[in-house]
DNA sequence: TCGGATATTTCGATGATCGAAATAAGCAAA
DNA sequence: TTTGCTTATTTCGATCATCGAAATATCCGA
């Protein structure tokens, strides 16, 4: 037993984290994508195509979107000298404050937390986070190739 | 240490996390507030101010969301009999039948996973959590009051 | 019964996103 | 080198979700 607890609480922390989310969305005026957007620019330069890959827009929405975080200065195009098609997009410094200021605290208290366990309950816990999140990645990939037309109709 | 370890995976599985739900977004062609709303109407009926506190909607864009699963057959309205301002929605069997599709499975391989753990050890996920869940609601009202009007400008 | 409060909807405007077309640059083969 | 195909990004017009304000309907207390 024990299971049916452990699903329901996590389901109520990934709806506290979409809270959590959505709340920074607010308080920054930025949107779903715009976040994921900066939260992969925070690893680095990239193109274009690449955002809008992993954001799951389409690229002229991801023109409109870089447009937005430039506005804001969170982001600057620069051209790839290896390729002068390629655009890339690059986080500024008021990115990095922005997720400091808002992941950052999390962050830590997360850490601080974790204190509290001790070595070996924290190699549990890192067993049941890794199998947790290879689980949802192996859901994914099993939701993916059907692409069925409308589920809903 | 595995504090960090832990923390980056968390952030993974968050990540898958969003993936996913984005899939069945887009599987369904039901976007992040219909979602929501639907999850939310799986434990009851509501009334259209509480999906709008709950789905952080403005009350007439719950009358259009509302609409548009009304339009896929998901939902009912039902007038309140104790007020007649009030409309309760209602989630129509579609609906429980289109949860148990996309999230039966996961839930079931949720439980399967973890049967690999001692109950000893399921105390120590259920403890660790809950302990996760309350730090994101603790982070949530930390960033609720000050309504700061652009941390971005 | 009157008047303010509450619940929902309607309406017009805004803005994010899409797909198709346009533009620009790379690359390979003649 | 030039030609033509491919790739990367942007522009453009259309669509749709959302908002805020106004309209409508109902409740409830004085």
């Amino acid at each position: 037993m024990l299971t049916a607890a452990i699903g329901a609480t996590i389901a109520e922390w990934q709806d506290a984290t979409e809270t959590f989310d959505d709340l920074v969305g607010r308080q920054t005026g930025l949107n779903s994508a715009d976040r994921r957007c900066l939260s992969m620019l925070a690893r680095g330069p990239q193109t274009a195509l690449a955002i809008a890959r992993e954001v799951r827009l389409s690229p002229s929405a991801v023109t409109a979107l870089v447009d937005r975080l430039a506005a804001h200065g969170l982001v600057s195009r620069k051209a790839d000298p290896k390729d002068r098609r390629r655009v890339l997009v690059v986080a500024q410094a008021s990115a990095f404050a922005l997720f400091e200021r808002f992941y950052g605290p999390i962050a830590r208290a997360g850490a601080e937390m974790l204190t509290a366990y001790s070595i070996e309950e924290r190699k549990l816990i890192l067993r049941f986070v890794r199998d947790a999140c290879a689980l949802q990645k192996r859901m994914i990939e099993e939701l993916k190739p059907t692409d069925s037309p409308a589920a809903v109709e």
